[in-house]
RNA sequence: GCUCCCAUCGUCUAGUGGCCUAGGACGGAGCCCUCUCACGGCUUAAACACCGGUUCGAAUCCGGUUGGGAGCACCA
């Protein structure tokens, strides 16, 4: 009996720009996965492009997984250490005549692609060079010899069996003609090298696929098993990109976003179970299945982003949130003092705040030593007469001894009955004056958060501005 | 242009032949709660792209049409 080999899944980012959204609900899927079927979470870089791949793109991605806590098992692997592999696998194929030099020049290229497309043609490489002399000693990159006649099928673990005519595929390069090998000849080798078991990567990568399978075969590897993601959409359903705003993991770190709730969002695009919304990372890596992953392309809401958000803000304990907040409030000028003021402030924000960023704003007036209050809100909410009722409750409020929620309560509302009044008649112009804004958390339990010295210091001061 | 894929409310989706006068969620509208803003609660508008089949019966199966997307590099 062979032994049951735990399932291997991969996540290979190229390097050649930050974590985006799409990628990050790759690594998602594809961790998530590896976790519920106790395998293997591969990371490999592929930066067989020398031009366009940076060390500091391989950092900033692997900053982006770390952030949303998709932790990988193995690597990371980089293609550009492994060259040597994917050179001996280009003799051997040339060796066994299932590779050849093409010598066919970039613009000799360019103008029969550009011939065919004039011609309605679909602008594929005509395999001239597969009959050309090979000892020429001119440039030459090589070609991988592809199958003329019939059918390569790919069984797509989400969109069913596609079939191709191998007639319909060209003769790829595997190895450019500065010997670097290319992404199609490499992604072959290492997932098979790497002993991956299933490929489940990007809906724009199916036409790769065939000619992929192809050479599996050609190298006598098993093919892993394959799944194509749908795209991610801007709001003009094409496939989102930069032109749609913040499309990299780490600028929505800086919106202030959490990360479970964007794995939460991301997961939600293109795969559901029944009607829930809500996902613990726990209940994600229980739950995910490729059956219940959609077709077709979803877009990407924002708005929904913000409401799963604000949700996790609201679920999230103080203290988390306390850490959380600190380098937004750090970013705005407030000294941050972690400890019960911040913490309670944090309490009585949290359920209006869809950001971090938000979140900071709101605690703004809690956490620093002055307030202002611009001439719109002064004039609309401090006119003398308000004043001189802001005046008197800080004398009421001077009396309180144990000044706690309740008590604070219950003088303010003897007050205003005793002046007749409504209490919505002085919590604006107290509002304004204690935060300067005309948006905060109930009165009460403000002037509580404040506490005395604050509060009154706050209320005193309008008379003398 | 060619190849491949896709098609339910504005958006994310449930739906695997009868449970569908199509359900949930975001967003919208309205109401309630209320010291502001939120939160929360309730109500509401809003979709099976089209045309043909198959079937007693179709959002669900088949074919076509239309529409959309992706790919077609010595990028990945």
């Amino acid at each position: 009996m062979p032994e049951k080999t735990a399932p291997r899944l991969r996540f290979a980012p190229s390097p050649t720009g930050h974590l985006h959204i799409g990628g990050a609900r790759t690594a998602l899927f594809n961790w998530l996965l590896a976790r519920q079927l106790k395998g293997q979470f591969i990371l490999r870089i592929e930066d067989t492009d020398r031009e366009r791949s940076t060390e500091e793109y391989v950092h900033s991605i692997m900053e982006g997984m770390e952030w949303l806590r998709l932790d990988w098992d193995e690597g990371p692997f980089h293609q550009v250490d492994r060259f040597e592999i994917y050179k001996s696998f280009v003799e051997r194929l040339q060796a066994e005549g299932k590779a050849y030099k093409c010598f066919c020049t970039p613009t000799e290229l360019e103008e029969r692609k550009k011939a065919l497309l004039a011609a309605g043609k679909k602008p594929k490489y005509d395999g001239r060079c597969r009959t050309a002399d090979q000892t020429q000693k001119k440039a030459f990159c090589i070609r991988f010899l592809s199958k003329d006649e019939g059918s390569t099928t790919v069984p797509d673990l989400i969109k069913g069996d596609i079939v191709f005519e191998n007639a319909e595929l060209d003769d790829l390069v595997i190895q450019r003609s500065d010997g670097v090998p290319t992404y199609n000849f490499c992604v072959v080798i290492d997932d098979a090298l790497m002993r991956i078991s299933h490929v489940i990567r990007g809906d724009d990568h199916v036409n790769n696929t065939p000619r992929q399978i192809q050479l599996y075969e050609a190298m006598g590897f098993v093919p892993p098993k394959f799944g194509h993601l749908p795209m991610i959409l801007g709001a003009d359903k094409t496939r989102l990109s930069k032109r749609h705003g913040a499309t990299s993991v780490l600028a929505y770190r800086e919106m202030g976003f959490l990360p479970d709730a964007l794995i939460n969002f991301l997961a939600r695009i293109g795969w559901s179970h029944g009607d829930q919304e809500i996902f613990s990372r726990e209940e994600l890596v229980e739950k995910f299945s490729l059956e219940n992953v959609g077709k077709s392309g979803g877009v990407f809401n924002q708005e929904k982003l913000l409401w799963l958000n604000a949700h996790y803000i609201k679920n999230a304990d103080d203290k988390t949130l306390g850490a959380l907040v600190t380098p937004f409030l750090e970013k705005e000028g407030v000294t941050v003092v972690t400890g019960a003021a911040l913490f309670g402030a944090i309490h009585l924000s949290k359920e209006r705040s869809r950001t971090m960023i938000e979140l900071a704003q709101a605690l703004k007036p809690f956490l620093s030593d002055e307030i202002s209050v611009d001439d719109t809100l002064r004039a609309k909410f401090l006119t003398p007469e308000k004043t001189a009722l802001v005046e008197e409750v800080a004398g009421v409020i001077e009396k309180i001894e144990l000044f706690d929620e309740a008590n604070i309560k219950a003088a303010v509302e003897q007050f205003i009955v005793s002046k007749g009044l409504k209490l919505g008649d002085v919590a604006q112009p107290l509002r304004v004056s204690l935060t300067g804004s005309t948006v905060s958390p109930g009165i009460f339990e403000l002037m509580h958060a404040l506490g005395k010295d604050k509060t009154l210091k706050r209320l005193k001061k309008i008379q003398t501005l």
